[in-house]
DNA sequence: CTGAAGTTTCAGAGATCCGTGAACATTCGG
DNA sequence: CCGAATGTTCACGGATCTCTGAAACTTCAG
């Protein structure tokens, strides 16, 4: 592993980790998404970036519950490896529809109680719609991404 | 404004601080978002939520850098007003854009140190294509929103 | 069954972030 | 112009978040 790709790991890291991921969860996906190897042990990823084993395991449980990375089954001797998974980045924007129900959800709320005919209900309103527009039409688009993948 | 509403607004603002925006700016755009008022004064914002006038000059601040509010030209006595943006949501969603397109440059970034037919390369080529892909299909997603409003 | 390697958990230290309050700047009515 | 009302900036202190380090737990080879 050269140094200049550890340094592209590490500025997308900080970049990532300017768009509300933690930190560490940051390093550790652009390590897991730089490295040569198919994949890595928990082990080796601390001692790449140089933290505890405690940091790794939670960012390895965060990693994994937004479906990001998996265990790999270990194939022979060692404990759990580690790598990222196919499809990542379609299941990461995939989640975002909890997100976006949230606030469709969040709309609705609002515009019981403020009623639909006052300044707070319309732009609530607005906010719905547009929620549920991209409600609507995005499991679609990615759909068609990964249909364009394995055809 | 009944407390029901302010309840609604604080509840929508404490789950928008939980996807990354900060907490203070999330109050106070709960607070244009739920007013009866069609526009409010920072003085009215600050004193709604009990918080200091230097906390109020940054989040206002935030938000018209966002584009989801924005300065009304003072009607007539006082000082300046603010009110929720039209479209404001979709302002806010375009703005994802600079982000994917972030995304795919990291993923060029990192092709080129790592080189096409290697482990990092194939991965970076995934997320460059999906990055890709969702830049693309984005801002057509969101116009023909836009023109089913104002057809 | 035992012990070593690996992993998880968690309390507390350290770092980071955010809002206050006060000083400074700006704007507009008079 | 002047000055009162409002807006902005910024250093500081408190609140919050994150990582470490160590202890407990798990797993597996022998």
């Amino acid at each position: 592993m050269t140094d200049q790709l550890l340094a592209a790991a590490e500025r997308f890291a900080l970049t990532l980790s300017q768009y509300g991921l933690q930190r560490m969860t940051a390093r550790v996906m652009a390590a897991l998404l730089f490295t040569q190897q198919p994949t890595m042990t928990a082990g080796e990823i601390s001692e790449q970036l140089g933290v505890s084993s405690g940091a790794m395991s939670g960012a390895l449980k965060t990693l994994i519950s937004l479906g990001m990375i998996e265990k790999v089954p270990a194939p022979g001797s060692r404990r759990e490896h580690f790598r990222f998974r196919d499809g990542a980045w379609a299941t990461l924007m995939s989640q975002q529809n909890a997100v976006l129900a949230l606030m469709t959800d969040a709309a609705d709320d609002g515009i019981e109680v403020a009623g639909e005919q006052t300044p707070a209900g319309r732009r609530l309103e607005e906010m719905r719609d547009f929620y549920g527009y991209m409600l609507r039409e995005m499991p679609g688009l990615i759909d068609r991404w990964q249909r364009t993948r394995n055809p």
